[in-house]
RNA sequence: UGGGGUGUAGCCAAGCGGUAAGGCACCGGUUUUUGGUACCGGCAUGCGCAGGUUCGAAUCCUGCCACCCCAG
């Protein structure tokens, strides 16, 4: 670690883009979002030898976001995408793709809340302005590949490209890019899939990237100080409409809520219904009745989940399969039951009762190390 | 009106003369490119009010107040 450079054999461009011809005749577009992550990438495309075109999506109105630390893709960090760029000597575009990843992310974000589920933007915005949008440009300028700043990595198989879990298994990003298709994965580059994340901010300061220090994105992008709920409601006020805080099992009414939006199953905290003898969580919304269904942990065991509009990277392997059905938990074994991909619903057995497993979540689904595909959680079997 | 009971933090609640358990809620922190979860920490100079007994009272005594139940 001590003695690592832009030159190290582990980052060879051979190693990193995997290009189909000499680097020194290939395109490479990167994918900037302005963080440490997506320079460091730009910075290695650019020390291969390849001809290197940034480009960075202007995703909303950063007006809005002013002052937030940690935000990708506006303001300050369209700024430093540019600096980066200047600095390596690459060319750098940005597009302005506001209203495209406003119709596709943020206003199906907030419907899905409304609906009583629980989206994740950044898996539909991968799927979107990123994979696809970026995608098209990236192929519209005769690129050889487009690289991002994932941490996930692109394996080769016996069948072409596979994905995988990083090598780092703290900064593992596969959940949120399930929705890969094959076609995309053909095209993408993973250069940040094998290295530590200290090692990438070591890369960036070596690089003297201004950026080098910048704190990690988290949250939602395009939610300033992340209150979600603020947005949801100032582009669907009904979402704000106070309902009932009913028990699960004794259909006693606890309390009252303001606005089913704020409640997410597996919940716990916010209900303020004090004088229980153990934790009340959220096992249930019910958009039509504005309710919010309460109980003990027990009743968040979930047994099975029917995922919706599935996705399949490569071929189903004969192997035995885990899931995540959130971003921060450990796979867990399950079984499928139905075809995965080509946007088919499937049923996914858990072989332990899984708790908290929320409609509008995804459940990405794992062979070892490599990801098999996934799909939306459209509704759960409670295991009782 | 008579008889009985209860009043301890936002809620539930232990304590029964020795200097305020615990749970829920809430707040803070850790973790984290979704929402959450989990973990750690904080949270009554005070026990309905006013007197009294005692070295010492939430705990004993007296009075008052409030609420609940039964009776009529």
């Amino acid at each position: 670690m001590t003695d690592m450079t832009l030159s190290d054999a582990r980052l060879s461009p051979e190693a990193l883009f995997d290009l189909p011809k000499p680097a020194k005749e290939s395109r490479i577009v990167v994918a900037m979002s302005g963080g440490v992550d997506s320079s460091v990438v730009a910075a290695l495309a650019a020390a291969s030898g390849a001809e290197v075109i940034g480009i960075t999506l202007q995703l909303y109105d950063y007006g809005a976001a002013t002052g937030r630390k940690g935000a990708c893709c506006a303001g300050d960090d369209i700024a430093d995408a540019r600096a980066v760029s200047d600095r390596l000597g690459i060319a750098h575009y940005v597009f302005d793709h506001e209203s495209a990843f406003r119709e596709d992310v943020v206003e199906q974000f907030a419907d899905e809340y409304l609906a009583g589920r629980t989206p994740v933007p950044c898996i539909r915005c991968n799927m979107g302005p990123k994979f696809t949008d970026l995608f098209r440009m990236a192929r519209e300028l005769g690129a050889d590949c487009l690289a991002t700043g994932h941490y996930v990595r692109r394996v080769m198989g016996s069948a072409g490209p596979e994905l995988h879990r990083a090598f780092d298994p703290a900064r593992d990003q596969s959940y949120f890019l399930y929705g890969t298709t094959d076609a995309q994965l053909e095209f993408l580059r993973f250069p940040l899939g094998g290295l530590p994340k200290a090692e990438v901010r070591e890369l960036a300061e070596q690089a003297g990237l201004r950026n080098a220090a910048k704190p990690d994105s988290q949250d939602i992008c395009f939610v300033p100080d992340g209150n979600y709920a603020g947005i949801v409601k100032k582009l669907r006020p009904e979402g704000g409409a106070p309902g009932a805080i009913v028990h699960a099992q004794t259909g006693e009414t606890l309390g009252e809520h303001q606005g089913i939006i704020h409640f997410t199953v597996g919940q716990r905290k916010g209900l303020q219904i004090g004088g229980q003898p153990e934790p009340l969580y959220v096992v249930g919304v019910d958009a039509k009745a504005r309710e919010v269904r309460v109980g003990p942990k027990r009743l968040l065991a979930t047994s099975s989940a029917l995922i919706t509009e599935t996705n399949r990277i490569g071929p189903l392997p004969d192997a035995p399969l885990s899931a995540k059905v959130r971003s921060l938990a450990k796979p867990v074994p399950i079984t499928l039951e139905g075809s995965l991909g080509d946007g088919a619903a499937t049923t996914l057995h858990f072989a332990q009762p899984e708790f908290g497993v929320a409609p509008g979540q995804a459940a990405v689904i794992y062979a070892g190390e490599r990801v098999v595909g996934g799909g939306w959680i459209e509704e759960t079997t409670g295991a009782a």
